[in-house]
DNA sequence: GAAATTTGTAATAACTATATAATGTTTTGG
DNA sequence: CCAAAACATTATATAGTTATTACAAATTTC
Protein backbone atom coordinates (compact mmCIF):
# COMPACT_ATOMS: atom_id res chain seq x y z
CA UNK A 1 0.00 0.00 0.00
CA UNK A 2 1.45 3.38 -0.92
CA UNK A 3 2.58 5.53 2.39
CA UNK A 4 1.68 9.24 2.60
CA UNK A 5 2.74 11.76 5.03
CA UNK A 6 0.16 14.45 6.58
CA UNK A 7 2.68 17.10 8.28
CA UNK A 8 0.03 19.08 10.24
CA UNK A 9 -0.22 20.53 13.40
CA UNK A 10 -4.46 21.03 13.93
CA UNK A 11 -5.33 17.61 14.24
CA UNK A 12 -9.11 17.82 12.91
CA UNK A 13 -7.40 18.80 9.60
CA UNK A 14 -4.94 16.04 9.32
CA UNK A 15 -7.85 13.37 10.82
CA UNK A 16 -9.93 14.60 7.80
CA UNK A 17 -7.11 14.34 5.23
CA UNK A 18 -6.04 10.88 6.70
CA UNK A 19 -9.68 9.98 5.76
CA UNK A 20 -9.82 10.90 2.60
CA UNK A 21 -6.27 9.26 1.92
CA UNK A 22 -7.48 5.99 3.65
CA UNK A 23 -10.84 5.82 1.78
CA UNK A 24 -9.12 5.63 -1.42
CA UNK A 25 -6.86 2.64 -0.13
CA UNK A 26 -3.78 5.09 1.14
CA UNK A 27 -2.11 4.65 4.18
CA UNK A 28 -1.27 8.04 5.96
CA UNK A 29 0.67 9.10 8.82
CA UNK A 30 0.35 11.96 11.05
CA UNK A 31 3.31 14.86 11.97
CA UNK A 32 2.24 17.29 14.14
CA UNK A 33 5.90 19.14 13.56
CA UNK A 34 8.10 20.03 10.99
CA UNK A 35 10.85 17.98 13.18
CA UNK A 36 8.86 15.05 13.60
CA UNK A 37 7.34 15.11 10.13
CA UNK A 38 11.42 14.66 8.96
CA UNK A 39 12.34 12.30 11.07
CA UNK A 40 9.51 10.27 9.23
CA UNK A 41 10.65 10.72 6.02
CA UNK A 42 13.90 9.74 6.92
CA UNK A 43 12.49 6.32 8.57
CA UNK A 44 9.86 5.35 5.91
CA UNK A 45 9.69 5.13 2.06
CA UNK A 46 6.40 7.73 1.59
CA UNK A 47 5.43 8.14 -1.79
CA UNK A 48 4.23 11.78 -1.45
CA UNK A 49 4.00 14.61 1.04
CA UNK A 50 1.01 16.84 2.21
CA UNK A 51 2.89 19.76 3.77
CA UNK A 52 1.31 22.35 5.92
CA UNK A 53 2.16 25.80 5.69
CA UNK A 54 2.04 27.16 8.95
CA UNK A 55 3.64 24.92 11.55
CA UNK A 56 4.63 25.53 15.31
CA UNK A 57 8.09 24.61 14.84
CA UNK A 58 9.31 25.90 11.71
CA UNK A 59 7.23 27.31 8.75
CA UNK A 60 7.00 25.22 5.82
CA UNK A 61 9.34 26.53 3.50
CA UNK A 62 11.91 25.47 5.68
CA UNK A 63 10.91 22.05 6.18
CA UNK A 64 10.07 21.79 2.20
CA UNK A 65 13.81 22.27 2.03
CA UNK A 66 15.08 20.32 4.17
CA UNK A 67 13.25 17.49 2.94
CA UNK A 68 14.62 18.11 -0.60
CA UNK A 69 17.74 17.57 1.41
CA UNK A 70 17.71 14.32 1.38
CA UNK A 71 14.33 13.21 -1.14
CA UNK A 72 13.17 13.69 -4.45
CA UNK A 73 9.68 12.78 -3.36
CA UNK A 74 6.62 14.54 -4.50
CA UNK A 75 5.46 17.44 -2.02
CA UNK A 76 2.00 19.35 -1.94
CA UNK A 77 2.01 22.50 0.39
CA UNK A 78 -1.49 22.82 1.84
CA UNK A 79 -2.03 26.40 2.91
CA UNK A 80 -5.04 27.91 4.92
CA UNK A 81 -5.44 31.63 2.76
CA UNK A 82 -5.29 31.96 -1.12
CA UNK A 83 -2.94 34.84 -0.29
CA UNK A 84 -0.34 32.60 0.13
CA UNK A 85 -0.65 30.44 -3.25
CA UNK A 86 1.15 33.62 -5.13
CA UNK A 87 3.88 33.53 -2.35
CA UNK A 88 4.61 29.43 -3.56
CA UNK A 89 4.26 30.16 -7.01
CA UNK A 90 7.20 32.45 -6.72
CA UNK A 91 8.91 30.36 -4.64
CA UNK A 92 9.50 28.58 -7.25
CA UNK A 93 11.37 25.30 -6.44
CA UNK A 94 11.10 23.10 -3.73
CA UNK A 95 7.05 22.01 -3.79
CA UNK A 96 5.78 20.41 -6.51
CA UNK A 97 2.22 21.74 -5.91
CA UNK A 98 -0.17 23.57 -3.75
CA UNK A 99 -3.88 22.65 -2.42
CA UNK A 100 -6.04 25.95 -0.85
CA UNK A 101 -7.38 25.05 2.69
CA UNK A 102 -10.78 24.11 2.71
CA UNK A 103 -9.45 22.04 -0.08
CA UNK A 104 -12.00 19.54 -2.24
CA UNK A 105 -11.75 15.86 -0.76
CA UNK A 106 -11.78 14.67 -4.90
CA UNK A 107 -9.30 17.69 -5.63
CA UNK A 108 -6.69 16.49 -3.26
CA UNK A 109 -7.09 12.77 -3.96
CA UNK A 110 -6.73 13.52 -7.79
CA UNK A 111 -3.38 15.22 -7.09
CA UNK A 112 -2.00 12.66 -4.77
CA UNK A 113 -2.84 10.15 -7.39
CA UNK A 114 -1.60 12.28 -10.58
CA UNK A 115 1.41 13.21 -8.80
CA UNK A 116 2.46 10.06 -7.58
CA UNK A 117 2.04 8.59 -11.34
CA UNK A 118 3.98 11.56 -12.66
CA UNK A 119 6.90 10.71 -10.06
CA UNK A 120 7.15 7.11 -11.05
CA UNK A 121 6.93 8.19 -15.13
CA UNK A 122 9.79 10.70 -14.51
CA UNK A 123 11.93 8.24 -12.61
CA UNK A 124 11.32 5.60 -15.29
CA UNK A 125 11.47 2.39 -13.59
CA UNK A 126 7.70 2.55 -13.43
CA UNK A 127 4.63 1.03 -15.77
CA UNK A 128 6.46 3.26 -18.44
CA UNK A 129 9.20 1.09 -20.95
CA UNK A 130 11.59 2.39 -23.43
CA UNK A 131 10.34 -0.34 -25.99
CA UNK A 132 8.78 1.34 -29.23
CA UNK A 133 5.54 1.71 -30.30
CA UNK A 134 3.91 0.42 -33.67
CA UNK A 135 0.46 2.06 -33.87
CA UNK A 136 -1.57 2.15 -37.84
CA UNK A 137 1.84 3.08 -39.81
CA UNK A 138 3.55 4.87 -37.02
CA UNK A 139 6.42 4.18 -35.04
CA UNK A 140 7.56 5.85 -31.78
CA UNK A 141 10.78 5.11 -30.63
CA UNK A 142 11.45 6.57 -26.93
CA UNK A 143 15.58 5.55 -26.79
CA UNK A 144 16.34 7.55 -29.99
CA UNK A 145 13.11 10.12 -29.44
CA UNK A 146 12.48 9.62 -33.20
CA UNK A 147 9.20 9.11 -34.76
CA UNK A 148 8.24 7.54 -37.95
CA UNK A 149 4.96 7.95 -40.22
CA UNK A 150 4.55 5.61 -43.26
CA UNK A 151 8.76 4.75 -43.47
CA UNK A 152 9.50 8.61 -43.22
CA UNK A 153 11.29 10.39 -40.51
CA UNK A 154 9.25 13.27 -38.36
CA UNK A 155 10.97 15.83 -36.95
CA UNK A 156 9.71 16.37 -33.65
CA UNK A 157 10.78 19.18 -31.10
CA UNK A 158 10.86 18.11 -27.63
CA UNK A 159 7.60 18.87 -26.06
CA UNK A 160 6.12 17.56 -29.17
CA UNK A 161 7.49 14.36 -28.83
CA UNK A 162 6.65 13.83 -24.56
CA UNK A 163 3.15 15.11 -25.49
CA UNK A 164 2.90 11.87 -28.20
CA UNK A 165 4.83 9.62 -26.19
CA UNK A 166 2.15 9.70 -23.60
CA UNK A 167 -0.64 9.63 -25.45
CA UNK A 168 0.82 6.53 -27.58
CA UNK A 169 1.55 4.83 -24.23
CA UNK A 170 -1.89 4.47 -23.04
CA UNK A 171 -3.76 4.29 -26.08
CA UNK A 172 -7.94 4.59 -26.34
CA UNK A 173 -7.49 6.51 -23.30
CA UNK A 174 -9.18 10.43 -23.27
CA UNK A 175 -6.94 13.11 -21.55
CA UNK A 176 -8.32 16.04 -20.31
CA UNK A 177 -6.28 19.34 -21.32
CA UNK A 178 -5.46 19.92 -17.32
CA UNK A 179 -4.63 16.45 -17.15
CA UNK A 180 -1.97 16.57 -20.41
CA UNK A 181 -0.40 20.04 -18.76
CA UNK A 182 -0.23 18.48 -15.16
CA UNK A 183 1.43 14.74 -16.55
CA UNK A 184 3.40 16.45 -19.75
CA UNK A 185 4.19 19.92 -18.99
CA UNK A 186 4.17 19.28 -14.99
CA UNK A 187 2.51 20.92 -12.00
CA UNK A 188 4.49 23.68 -11.50
CA UNK A 189 3.57 25.23 -14.54
CA UNK A 190 0.72 27.66 -14.49
CA UNK A 191 0.37 28.23 -17.89
CA UNK A 192 -2.31 28.46 -20.44
CA UNK A 193 -4.84 25.79 -21.26
CA UNK A 194 -4.84 26.47 -25.17
CA UNK A 195 -0.81 25.57 -24.88
CA UNK A 196 -1.97 22.04 -25.20
CA UNK A 197 -4.35 22.95 -28.04
CA UNK A 198 -1.80 24.46 -29.90
CA UNK A 199 0.67 21.59 -29.37
CA UNK A 200 -1.67 18.90 -30.51
CA UNK A 201 -2.39 21.19 -33.46
CA UNK A 202 1.80 21.11 -34.65
CA UNK A 203 1.39 17.02 -33.37
CA UNK A 204 -1.00 16.74 -36.26
CA UNK A 205 0.85 18.92 -38.81
CA UNK A 206 3.10 16.34 -38.55
CA UNK A 207 1.88 13.15 -38.15
CA UNK A 208 -1.25 12.88 -39.59
CA UNK A 209 -2.16 12.72 -43.64
CA UNK A 210 -4.59 15.24 -43.00
CA UNK A 211 -4.23 17.31 -39.96
CA UNK A 212 -8.01 18.04 -40.19
CA UNK A 213 -9.11 14.96 -40.07
CA UNK A 214 -6.95 13.13 -37.95
CA UNK A 215 -6.23 9.50 -37.79
CA UNK A 216 -3.98 9.25 -34.72
CA UNK A 217 -5.00 12.12 -32.38
CA UNK A 218 -8.83 12.26 -32.09
CA UNK A 219 -10.35 15.39 -30.60
CA UNK A 220 -13.46 14.38 -27.76
CA UNK A 221 -15.47 17.29 -27.72
CA UNK A 222 -15.80 18.91 -24.11
CA UNK A 223 -13.85 16.26 -22.43
CA UNK A 224 -10.36 16.02 -24.51
CA UNK A 225 -7.76 13.89 -26.62
CA UNK A 226 -7.36 10.18 -27.17
CA UNK A 227 -4.62 8.64 -29.28
CA UNK A 228 -6.35 6.13 -31.16
CA UNK A 229 -5.22 2.55 -31.97
CA UNK B 1 20.20 -13.01 -13.60
CA UNK B 2 22.61 -9.81 -11.88
CA UNK B 3 23.46 -10.70 -8.01
CA UNK B 4 23.68 -8.36 -6.11
CA UNK B 5 25.09 -7.84 -2.43
CA UNK B 6 23.06 -5.99 0.28
CA UNK B 7 25.46 -5.50 3.87
CA UNK B 8 22.95 -3.69 6.46
CA UNK B 9 22.44 -5.13 9.94
CA UNK B 10 19.17 -3.40 10.17
CA UNK B 11 17.19 -6.81 8.26
CA UNK B 12 13.97 -4.20 7.58
CA UNK B 13 15.59 -2.24 5.60
CA UNK B 14 17.60 -4.83 3.87
CA UNK B 15 14.27 -6.94 3.01
CA UNK B 16 13.10 -3.61 1.39
CA UNK B 17 16.05 -3.13 -0.67
CA UNK B 18 16.16 -6.85 -1.89
CA UNK B 19 12.54 -5.95 -2.99
CA UNK B 20 12.68 -2.98 -5.10
CA UNK B 21 16.43 -5.30 -6.41
CA UNK B 22 13.87 -8.11 -7.14
CA UNK B 23 11.28 -6.10 -8.61
CA UNK B 24 13.34 -4.95 -11.17
CA UNK B 25 14.62 -8.61 -12.01
CA UNK B 26 18.30 -8.51 -9.71
CA UNK B 27 18.88 -11.10 -7.89
CA UNK B 28 19.78 -9.58 -4.04
CA UNK B 29 21.72 -11.39 -1.38
CA UNK B 30 21.77 -10.09 1.99
CA UNK B 31 24.98 -10.09 4.46
CA UNK B 32 24.38 -8.66 8.39
CA UNK B 33 28.05 -8.29 8.99
CA UNK B 34 31.05 -6.86 7.04
CA UNK B 35 32.75 -9.89 7.67
CA UNK B 36 30.18 -12.07 6.24
CA UNK B 37 29.84 -9.47 3.24
CA UNK B 38 33.40 -9.60 2.15
CA UNK B 39 33.45 -13.71 2.22
CA UNK B 40 30.11 -13.50 0.05
CA UNK B 41 32.28 -11.50 -2.49
CA UNK B 42 35.41 -14.28 -2.20
CA UNK B 43 32.51 -16.58 -3.07
CA UNK B 44 30.08 -14.68 -5.54
CA UNK B 45 30.15 -13.13 -9.05
CA UNK B 46 28.43 -10.25 -7.71
CA UNK B 47 27.63 -7.38 -10.19
CA UNK B 48 27.39 -4.39 -7.31
CA UNK B 49 27.04 -4.01 -3.80
CA UNK B 50 25.04 -1.86 -1.62
CA UNK B 51 27.04 -1.38 1.50
CA UNK B 52 25.58 0.18 4.70
CA UNK B 53 27.71 2.90 6.45
CA UNK B 54 26.95 1.33 9.95
CA UNK B 55 27.68 -2.06 10.72
CA UNK B 56 28.15 -3.86 13.98
CA UNK B 57 31.36 -5.15 13.69
CA UNK B 58 33.48 -2.90 11.15
CA UNK B 59 32.72 0.76 10.20
CA UNK B 60 31.44 0.73 6.47
CA UNK B 61 34.92 2.63 5.40
CA UNK B 62 36.88 -0.26 6.59
CA UNK B 63 34.71 -3.21 4.61
CA UNK B 64 34.86 -0.75 1.56
CA UNK B 65 38.87 -1.04 1.54
CA UNK B 66 38.69 -4.49 2.30
CA UNK B 67 36.33 -4.90 -1.08
CA UNK B 68 38.93 -3.07 -3.13
CA UNK B 69 41.58 -4.96 -2.14
CA UNK B 70 39.87 -7.99 -4.13
CA UNK B 71 37.86 -6.48 -6.29
CA UNK B 72 36.74 -3.53 -8.64
CA UNK B 73 33.00 -4.51 -8.29
CA UNK B 74 30.86 -1.09 -8.19
CA UNK B 75 30.05 0.28 -4.27
CA UNK B 76 27.21 2.13 -3.57
CA UNK B 77 27.24 3.52 -0.23
CA UNK B 78 24.09 3.70 2.02
CA UNK B 79 23.73 6.44 4.62
CA UNK B 80 21.26 7.39 7.12
CA UNK B 81 22.53 10.55 7.71
CA UNK B 82 23.12 13.45 5.07
CA UNK B 83 25.97 14.95 7.15
CA UNK B 84 27.41 11.72 5.92
CA UNK B 85 27.44 12.33 2.61
CA UNK B 86 30.23 15.45 3.21
CA UNK B 87 32.32 12.76 4.40
CA UNK B 88 31.92 10.40 1.90
CA UNK B 89 32.49 13.01 -1.09
CA UNK B 90 35.87 13.81 0.87
CA UNK B 91 37.10 10.59 0.83
CA UNK B 92 37.25 10.13 -2.58
CA UNK B 93 38.02 6.70 -3.41
CA UNK B 94 36.72 3.53 -2.15
CA UNK B 95 32.74 3.96 -3.40
CA UNK B 96 31.71 4.85 -6.65
CA UNK B 97 28.23 6.73 -5.07
CA UNK B 98 26.46 6.87 -2.12
CA UNK B 99 22.70 7.12 -1.33
CA UNK B 100 21.02 8.51 1.51
CA UNK B 101 18.57 6.60 4.17
CA UNK B 102 15.53 6.80 3.20
CA UNK B 103 16.18 6.30 -0.26
CA UNK B 104 14.21 6.55 -3.22
CA UNK B 105 13.43 3.34 -4.81
CA UNK B 106 13.59 4.52 -8.01
CA UNK B 107 16.28 6.14 -7.28
CA UNK B 108 18.14 3.76 -5.86
CA UNK B 109 17.34 1.45 -9.42
CA UNK B 110 18.18 3.91 -11.58
CA UNK B 111 21.70 3.91 -9.82
CA UNK B 112 22.38 0.31 -9.63
CA UNK B 113 21.66 0.01 -13.34
CA UNK B 114 23.77 2.79 -14.08
CA UNK B 115 26.65 1.50 -12.12
CA UNK B 116 26.17 -2.18 -13.82
CA UNK B 117 26.93 -0.40 -16.76
CA UNK B 118 29.30 2.15 -16.19
CA UNK B 119 31.26 -0.70 -15.00
CA UNK B 120 30.58 -3.11 -17.75
CA UNK B 121 31.82 -0.35 -20.27
CA UNK B 122 35.10 0.64 -18.51
CA UNK B 123 36.23 -2.72 -18.18
CA UNK B 124 34.91 -3.81 -21.75
CA UNK B 125 33.38 -7.21 -20.61
CA UNK B 126 30.08 -5.87 -21.42
CA UNK B 127 27.61 -5.41 -24.14
CA UNK B 128 30.78 -2.71 -25.11
CA UNK B 129 33.32 -4.78 -27.46
CA UNK B 130 36.59 -3.25 -29.13
CA UNK B 131 35.67 -3.71 -32.38
CA UNK B 132 36.37 -0.72 -34.55
CA UNK B 133 33.61 1.88 -35.13
CA UNK B 134 32.61 2.48 -39.17
CA UNK B 135 30.12 5.09 -39.39
CA UNK B 136 29.90 7.40 -42.57
CA UNK B 137 33.61 8.05 -43.05
CA UNK B 138 34.54 7.79 -39.65
CA UNK B 139 36.73 5.39 -37.87
CA UNK B 140 36.83 4.88 -34.12
CA UNK B 141 39.69 2.34 -33.25
CA UNK B 142 39.01 1.81 -29.74
CA UNK B 143 41.94 -0.46 -28.95
CA UNK B 144 44.39 2.26 -30.25
CA UNK B 145 42.27 4.98 -29.46
CA UNK B 146 42.70 6.59 -32.56
CA UNK B 147 40.57 8.40 -34.88
CA UNK B 148 40.23 9.02 -38.90
CA UNK B 149 38.12 11.29 -40.63
CA UNK B 150 38.26 10.47 -44.80
CA UNK B 151 41.54 8.85 -43.78
CA UNK B 152 43.07 11.15 -42.27
CA UNK B 153 43.90 10.89 -38.40
CA UNK B 154 42.22 13.07 -36.40
CA UNK B 155 43.99 13.92 -32.40
CA UNK B 156 41.78 13.73 -29.86
CA UNK B 157 42.39 14.33 -26.63
CA UNK B 158 41.18 12.17 -23.70
CA UNK B 159 37.95 13.48 -22.53
CA UNK B 160 37.55 13.96 -26.55
CA UNK B 161 37.51 10.31 -27.40
CA UNK B 162 35.72 9.02 -24.34
CA UNK B 163 32.96 11.25 -25.02
CA UNK B 164 33.06 10.17 -28.83
CA UNK B 165 33.00 6.49 -28.13
CA UNK B 166 30.63 6.40 -25.63
CA UNK B 167 28.17 8.18 -27.90
CA UNK B 168 29.25 6.46 -31.17
CA UNK B 169 28.92 2.80 -29.45
CA UNK B 170 24.60 3.27 -29.27
CA UNK B 171 24.37 5.74 -32.45
CA UNK B 172 20.84 7.52 -32.63
CA UNK B 173 20.53 6.90 -29.10
CA UNK B 174 19.67 10.48 -27.16
CA UNK B 175 21.95 11.36 -24.09
CA UNK B 176 20.76 13.97 -21.78
CA UNK B 177 24.05 16.30 -20.93
CA UNK B 178 23.61 14.55 -17.16
CA UNK B 179 23.74 11.26 -18.58
CA UNK B 180 26.95 11.91 -20.29
CA UNK B 181 28.67 13.68 -17.33
CA UNK B 182 27.34 9.96 -14.93
CA UNK B 183 28.75 8.06 -17.81
CA UNK B 184 31.94 9.56 -19.17
CA UNK B 185 32.83 12.14 -16.64
CA UNK B 186 32.09 9.59 -13.79
CA UNK B 187 29.33 10.04 -10.51
CA UNK B 188 32.07 11.66 -8.98
CA UNK B 189 32.21 14.68 -10.64
CA UNK B 190 30.30 17.39 -9.28
CA UNK B 191 31.24 19.90 -11.93
CA UNK B 192 29.04 22.50 -14.07
CA UNK B 193 26.95 20.91 -17.11
CA UNK B 194 28.08 23.09 -19.52
CA UNK B 195 31.26 21.22 -19.80
CA UNK B 196 29.54 18.66 -21.57
CA UNK B 197 28.01 21.57 -24.07
CA UNK B 198 31.88 22.92 -24.38
CA UNK B 199 33.87 19.03 -24.87
CA UNK B 200 31.08 18.61 -27.85
CA UNK B 201 32.38 21.88 -29.34
CA UNK B 202 35.63 20.47 -29.58
CA UNK B 203 34.76 17.57 -30.76
CA UNK B 204 32.83 18.88 -33.34
CA UNK B 205 35.65 20.71 -34.16
CA UNK B 206 38.16 18.03 -34.92
CA UNK B 207 35.67 15.42 -36.37
CA UNK B 208 32.49 17.31 -38.32
CA UNK B 209 33.23 19.30 -41.78
CA UNK B 210 31.48 22.41 -40.66
CA UNK B 211 31.30 22.07 -37.25
CA UNK B 212 28.33 24.55 -37.76
CA UNK B 213 26.33 22.23 -39.44
CA UNK B 214 27.52 18.64 -38.20
CA UNK B 215 26.83 15.57 -39.74
CA UNK B 216 27.98 13.26 -36.94
CA UNK B 217 26.71 14.93 -33.65
CA UNK B 218 22.99 16.01 -33.45
CA UNK B 219 21.74 18.23 -31.35
CA UNK B 220 18.32 17.38 -29.98
CA UNK B 221 17.00 20.46 -28.79
CA UNK B 222 15.88 20.49 -25.32
CA UNK B 223 17.52 16.78 -24.79
CA UNK B 224 20.45 16.08 -25.37
CA UNK B 225 22.62 14.62 -27.76
CA UNK B 226 22.94 12.05 -30.90
CA UNK B 227 25.27 10.40 -32.39
CA UNK B 228 24.01 9.71 -35.91
CA UNK B 229 24.22 6.67 -37.86
C1' DG C 1 59.75 22.48 -11.95
C1' DA C 2 58.78 24.92 -16.29
C1' DA C 3 56.29 24.55 -20.50
C1' DA C 4 52.71 22.70 -22.99
C1' DT C 5 48.50 20.63 -23.26
C1' DT C 6 44.19 19.34 -21.58
C1' DT C 7 40.18 20.32 -19.05
C1' DG C 8 36.72 23.05 -16.66
C1' DT C 9 34.28 27.51 -16.04
C1' DA C 10 32.24 31.79 -17.14
C1' DA C 11 30.37 35.28 -20.14
C1' DT C 12 27.80 36.50 -24.02
C1' DA C 13 26.01 35.78 -28.61
C1' DA C 14 22.87 33.19 -31.53
C1' DC C 15 19.16 30.47 -31.95
C1' DT C 16 14.95 27.59 -31.23
C1' DA C 17 10.94 26.07 -29.16
C1' DT C 18 7.15 27.37 -27.08
C1' DA C 19 3.57 30.21 -24.74
C1' DT C 20 0.32 33.46 -25.69
C1' DA C 21 -2.87 36.25 -28.00
C1' DA C 22 -5.96 37.08 -31.63
C1' DT C 23 -9.15 35.38 -34.99
C1' DG C 24 -11.78 31.93 -37.37
C1' DT C 25 -14.41 27.50 -37.33
C1' DT C 26 -17.06 23.66 -35.61
C1' DT C 27 -20.00 21.52 -32.27
C1' DT C 28 -23.74 21.32 -29.13
C1' DG C 29 -27.78 22.38 -26.40
C1' DG C 30 -31.89 24.80 -26.21
C1' DC D 1 -31.69 27.64 -36.28
C1' DC D 2 -29.28 30.56 -33.02
C1' DA D 3 -26.10 31.49 -29.53
C1' DA D 4 -22.61 30.01 -26.59
C1' DA D 5 -18.94 27.18 -25.77
C1' DA D 6 -15.18 24.40 -27.30
C1' DC D 7 -11.76 23.82 -30.45
C1' DA D 8 -8.61 24.97 -34.69
C1' DT D 9 -5.53 27.88 -36.82
C1' DT D 10 -2.15 31.38 -37.46
C1' DA D 11 1.30 34.74 -36.23
C1' DT D 12 4.49 36.64 -33.03
C1' DA D 13 7.30 37.85 -28.83
C1' DT D 14 9.76 35.80 -25.32
C1' DA D 15 11.93 32.59 -22.36
C1' DG D 16 15.00 29.14 -22.27
C1' DT D 17 18.82 26.34 -24.64
C1' DT D 18 22.77 25.85 -27.06
C1' DA D 19 26.99 27.65 -29.54
C1' DT D 20 30.92 30.11 -29.27
C1' DT D 21 34.77 32.38 -27.42
C1' DA D 22 38.09 33.43 -24.06
C1' DC D 23 40.31 32.47 -20.01
C1' DA D 24 41.75 30.05 -15.69
C1' DA D 25 42.91 25.88 -13.44
C1' DA D 26 44.64 21.43 -13.50
C1' DT D 27 47.22 17.93 -15.42
C1' DT D 28 50.79 15.98 -18.16
C1' DT D 29 55.17 16.16 -20.48
C1' DC D 30 59.71 17.21 -20.92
Amino acid sequence: MEKILIIEDELSIAELERDYLELNHYDADIAATGQEGLERIKENAYRLVLLDLMLPDMDGYEVCRKIREISEIPIIMVTAKNEDIDMIRGLGRGADDYIAKPFNPNQLIARVKAHIARYDRLTSSGPFKDEDIRIGDLLIQPGTRKVFAGNQEKILTAKEFDLLLFMASSPNQVFSKEHLLEQVWGFDFYGDITTVTVHIRRLREKIEKDPSEPDYIETVWGVGYRFKR
